[in-house]
DNA sequence: ACAAATGATACCAATATGGTATCATTATGC
DNA sequence: GCATAATGATACCATATTGGTATCATTTGT
């Protein structure tokens, strides 16, 4: 039971983000039916439309309703960061806190293990950070 | 909804043996009760008997059954570590790995967010590698 | 007007985690 | 030896989160 820094909602989305992106050099603003999406990316159609409407929500997607509706990418590909959806399906990014929330913590102003999460934390940021969709695409 | 890299059963766990920890140095060798337990860290026994007992399975506790019973410390402070602690309440640490598990990752081989979180899980496992009971409960 | 698309929302299922209850077993001390 | 005080083992329950489904309303192009 490994410890999710990315849950299943963001990395559909991603996917799907990076379809778009991709099918998006081929034909200049081309809009995409979900239809389209579910059949390329193979995930369940209620689901996507779901993750959809919330990056529209969000955004990152621009809609169009009605026949001949869609989506499309409402930016570059290398202005729309990771971070940015992980905050959208998961909230802010966040390891948990001390430990000892109760009173028989021994040191609460310099707890050992909470300095460790916090370098946890910072460094897995720091990583996350810059990665755009563009970059996930390309693999560098 | 913050991403959990120690859960309650191991926050409990690790309580209870700091607070084992730190009794030991005043009394040695001392056997200590559930029931003291409870009263000290206040939390409720039949959860704590069973994090116990797995601490005891798991071999970093030791138990004596009948009157004058109880748990004491396997090994000193310094030589149980917190990883030990970890894996016995959530398994072996690992972040999530590649987000494409179906067919349309574009570069399975190269996957950026992969080496990101590969990145982020070294560093995380380097953190938390060497950190002991005593450590935590003197704070350095 | 009709059909094809998304918007909004309510609902359901599976799993993980946190927590409780109960009975069996063992050891001490009178 | 028996009562008592302790843990061992285990089965059960409650709640939250996540993953997933279903349905109806709204918009838009032909």
């Amino acid at each position: 039971m490994a410890t999710k820094i990315i849950i299943r909602n963001t990395d559909y989305a991603v996917r799907a983000l990076c379809y778009m992106a991709a099918r998006e050099r081929e034909e200049k603003g081309g809009i995409i039916t979900v239809t389209e999406l579910v059949k390329e990316l193979g995930m369940p159609r209620p689901f996507l439309r779901k993750i959809l409407q919330k990056l529209n929500a969000a955004k990152l997607l621009i809609s169009r309703k009605g026949k001949g509706g869609g989506f499309r990418l409402a930016r570059q590909a290398d202005k729309i960061f990771i971070t940015q959806v992980m905050e959208i399906f998961q909230g802010p990014f966040k390891l948990n806190d001390c430990m000892f929330k109760r009173k028989i913590c021994p040191n609460r102003k310099a707890c050992f293990m909470r300095k460790k999460l916090e370098a946890i934390e910072e460094f897995a940021a720091a990583q996350l950070k810059g990665v755009t969709i563009k970059e996930i695409l390309n693999g560098h």
